[in-house]
DNA sequence: ATGAAAGCGCTAACAT
DNA sequence: ATGTTAGCGCTTTCAT
């Protein structure tokens, strides 16, 4: 009396109906051991050529391949290369297209990782995906944008990219967060801007700190007093740059920067949004400067000039390091790649100069 | 006589000088058996306070953190979703911002996998990757653009996106190639194009062949008829796109096409580079439209007119899919999401039209 | 409340 | 040439 929907129990063996093709199943079907199935499928010797190819047979016809877990547990190495994020973002997806295009060839898979954000506490998210896969699934790893300085204690090479700690344990990869401010703050001065504030990103990381710096540094080889009203912290992020930057453009008159050098591009468009709304027109008004070049800054009206980051060379690069570190080839323990201004829409001359005291045409 | 390379043997026990920290580990130095440890880990009950407190205290001294991998092998779930790719490249790391903006909130995490292109078959990539990370490391997946027809026979939820063999056994998400592509030509029609050139995609593959029909469409109902030589297989990548955009530009006086509508951004794009080659100016030359709107294509000099796909869109809502399969909430079969055209600035009306025949200034 | 033991799918010694 | 066994790190009955 079974409906069309039963089926017609074909035979209640091992095999549950649901679920993934194992080892066993193969074994079974080609009536060998398991350990014949994984000789055969590893290559290794020892199996006669009628049985493999019977057992190649049942492989195919089941679709079986080896669990990527179960091998990995059992196994040194899986060639396997985990690149841990925390999010996937404009920033840390470019950093994965350098990488992509440098492991073919490579023998290597990868492996994108995102367990940060949601659940745990906010800081330590490299840590714990490090613990989670390292030694088992992957055989080394590129942590982006690490908050925390990472032990190698994982038994496993790792490198650092852009890390907000600044170089210290481990292998590196950045950008010269420093020189890189200090041009885009020169463009500034170069087009005729004095008044010129900084969106800070965040004091606790590392890269903000160069970046204000490398600001600071311009200003004083101008000659310019660095002015504590002009320099906000802004966070790195849309929505904790929304206050700092309202500040920022809602002083009265002559008090306005005529320009804004922010930290990075998320929190230079967002002040841009700010200035449309509270109507003031970039560039004519107001000059904006980021920095990542992330391809978001092109999109806005106009295009954002900005810093640039060499964000898949520096993947690239930070692939070809942990694959030396895994092959024992001694590397540099730091590689600091150079950053390069992008002129676009968003920076022109300040307007035209407020009169000055003693001007004839004053009031 | 040992050098500096060598470690002092700090202590022979059990535990490797590398290598990660088990389970094991923080047992034996909490005194406690392994059992115990899962427990306080998972939170089980069945764990008197105190020793709660102490294994916990090891936990956090040692830095311990269950692997990923071993859990899942013995686990029925591992709430993690996976992401399969075969590279990392502009296409599919716009999806993957989408998927992971909405995957916040959900307690999954996001795994993405890239198993294509080295090594083995060209084809078939997405079935190995999936049967290697099925029912084991991942509780569903989304499979990006594959080549073939998925079988749910892992026993996962599986969503596919744009999948080039048409929507016909899985659950899929893609786009409307055929309305985009047509409302990509009329926009060069409306201009006043009339010898509109098609750089091809893969003709083995469905979205290349639905876009070559919205291109039919579009001719047809305008009443001009396909010119055979003005359409090409580009196969969607720069290197095997360059021949056949050499072709059509190459083509003489009137032969030449006024106007291109490429298969996708990135040969578009190459397509623009190899009239640059030529000079032949774009857009008063040639006007060029793509597919896709990949963040690249503004980075072209003029910025790229293309046929956008709502990357993120589909991402986010593939994950909503294969989530809502994994709850066991019923979904349609396929998805399609509207394409929009983005009108930038590399297409203009087509240049002065050639005399014609009878015109008095002729020859 | 705690631990011993089995087993997830697989590979690698070690028999036979 | 093939099979048996142990064990990777972990969770989960099942005893104690």
């Amino acid at each position: 009396m079974s409906t069309a929907a039963d089926p017609p129990a074909a035979g209640p063996t091992t095999s549950p109906p649901t679920g993934r093709v194992t080892i066993s199943d193969v074994a079974r079907v080609a009536g060998v051991s398991v350990a014949t199935v994984s000789k055969v499928v590893n290559n290794r010797y020892g199996v006669a050529a009628s049985t493999a190819e019977r057992v190649l047979a049942v492989v195919g016809e089941l679709g079986y391949e080896s669990s990527l877990v179960a091998r990995s547990l059992r196994r040194q190495s899986t060639n396997v290369v985990g690149v841990l994020v925390a999010e996937f973002e404009p920033y840390s997806t470019e950093l994965l297209k350098g990488i992509s295009s440098a492991v073919g060839g490579t023998g290597y898979e990868l492996l994108a990782y995102s367990g940060g954000s949601d659940g745990g506490v906010p800081g330590g998210w490299e840590r714990r995906s490090l613990s989670r896969l390292a030694g088992t699934l992957i055989d080394a790893a590129i942590v982006v944008t690490p908050t925390m300085v990472m032990s190698e204690a994982n038994g496993i090479p790792v490198v650092a990219v852009d890390p907000h700690t600044g170089p210290e344990g481990t292998h590196t990869v950045d950008s010269d967060n420093v020189t890189g401010a200090r041009e885009a703050v020169e463009h500034l001065l170069g087009l005729g801007h004095r008044r010129i504030a900084h969106l800070g990103g965040r004091s606790d990381l590392q890269s903000a700190r160069l970046r204000e710096l490398g600001y600071r540094e311009a200003l004083e080889a101008a000659g310019i007093a660095v002015d504590p009203d002009l320099v906000r912290v802004g966070g790195y992020r849309p929505d904790t740059a929304d206050t700092p930057a309202r500040e920022l453009l809602t002083a009265s008159g002559a008090e306005r920067p005529t320009a804004v050098f922010a930290a990075n591009d998320l929190s230079a468009i967002h002040l841009m949004e700010v200035a449309a709304e509270l109507g003031i027109r970039v560039p004519q008004d107001l000059s904006v400067v980021g920095f990542d070049n992330v391809p978001e800054s092109m999109t806005t009206t106009p295009a954002l000039t900005t810093v640039a980051q060499p964000l898949h060379q520096m993947g690239a690069e930070a692939l070809r390091m942990v694959l030396d570190l895994l092959g024992g080839t001694p590397r540099e323990q730091h590689l600091r790649l150079p950053t390069s201004l992008v002129v676009r829409g968003s920076t022109a001359p300040p307007p035209s100069p407020p009169p000055e005291v003693g001007n004839s045409s004053a009031t």
